[in-house]
DNA sequence: AATGCGGGGAT
DNA sequence: ATCCCAGCATT
């Protein structure tokens, strides 16, 4: 089985940036950037921070807000300031060199025993077999294990066979290979069985249950949410803001918000905007509704202009306050939905 | 064990 | 509109 797999790997691996010129750094950066994000959104990403950051040094000696800045659009911010945090203590207190074992790697922000187990098999050639979500589907297939792969119980058996089956010889090689066939062909819709180099060995296939396996349990429906948001403008300058450090969204900028219940009443939410941020002003044009789907919030919003007068505003809970040009705009770390508002602003 | 945390693509 | 994908940290 594991023959096959490696032979079929080296034949049709795909070409990746960070599969010439193998370094344990590179390894690292794209392991963090693959987090829950598929090679195509993650490889721009990936480009634009190897040539930014192209060493353990310049990363480490990044601030914060510019390494949120090449992120933004990414998602998933906590990702690139556990990144920034694990990147400083591997220079300053690990000789700036990714650590060799386990359990030193899986003390580093960010890096759970998916990326430590990924980093540790391809840069070092240590035996530890990963587990995401690519492995979960192949595996589950291999076995025809129809149980719940949310659950514990289901993720330990899968977890005994994925070490079982790893190749001692070729960690790296094999976990990279269980994964390029999870993400190229045996893939959740319509897995290519005909061209499967271990079909031989998969009880699923066998038995006709591809597609019903893996089963997954439905996660829990997302809250709706719906902000009125503010584009305040003096002159010529808009009011950005940055959010607190931990929570949604984390350190990045946005317009200010007010969270609302509906679209009815939009004079009185108009009031309750300028109260909340201590604003007089006039009220502009309003955008059509937008949306942007996170994980666990379904967020509608519409974006409103408001002129004011003086530039004094009231902070809430964010954490700082700028006044910049539209052509500053992209200067800054703004989230997705936000960007919407960007756009939709100069189209005006 | 459950929840919080983004974004995008296919059907 | 509704399905799907993909790890880590915190509670």
């Amino acid at each position: 089985m594991q023959h096959r797999l490696l032979k079929w790997f080296h034949q049709n691996k795909r070409d990746l940036p960070w599969r010439t010129n193998p370094s344990w750094y590179k390894t690292f950066l794209s392991e963090i950037i693959l987090q829950q994000t598929t090679v195509a959104q993650g490889l721009p990403y990936y480009q634009k921070f190897i040539q930014q950051y192209p060493d353990i040094k310049s990363l480490a000696k990044a601030d914060e807000q510019s390494v949120l800045h090449l992120w933004a659009g990414l998602g998933y911010y906590s990702r690139a300031r556990n990144m920034l945090k694990a990147a400083r203590i591997i220079y300053t207190e690990h000789d700036g060199v990714f650590p060799q074992d386990y359990k030193t790697a899986l003390a580093l922000p960010g890096i759970g025993p998916y990326s430590a187990a990924a980093i540790l098999s391809i840069s070092y050639n240590l035996p530890h077999a990963v587990i995401d979500g690519n492995v979960i589907r192949v595996i589950c297939r291999l076995y025809a294990i129809k149980e719940d792969t949310r659950e514990k119980n289901t993720l330990n058996r899968i977890k005994k066979h994925a070490t079982k089956l790893l190749d001692k010889k070729a960690p790296g090689d094999f976990n990279e290979a269980m994964m390029e066939l999870g993400a190229t062909t045996c893939t959740p819709r319509q897995p290519l069985c005909q061209s499967c180099p271990i079909n031989r060995f998969c009880i699923a296939y066998k038995k006709n249950l591809v597609i019903k396996i893996p089963y997954k349990s439905k996660p829990a429906k997302k809250k709706k949410l719906i902000n009125l948001v503010g584009v305040i403008k003096n002159k010529s300058q808009i009011c950005i803001m940055r959010r607190p450090d931990s929570g949604l969204l984390a350190g990045m900028w946005e317009f200010p918000i007010l969270e609302i219940r509906d679209w009815d009443n939009l004079d009185i939410h108009y009031d309750r905007f300028k109260s909340r941020f201590e604003l007089t002003g006039q009220l502009g044009i309003i955008s059509e509704e937008m949306r942007q789907i996170y994980s666990h919030i379904d967020l509608r919003f519409k974006g409103i202009i408001l002129n004011t007068a003086k530039k004094s505003i009231h902070k809430n809970d964010y954490v700082d306050v700028k006044w910049v040009d539209f052509s500053e705009l992209k200067n800054y770390a703004i989230h997705n939905a936000h960007k919407k508002i960007i756009a939709w602003l100069a189209d005006q």
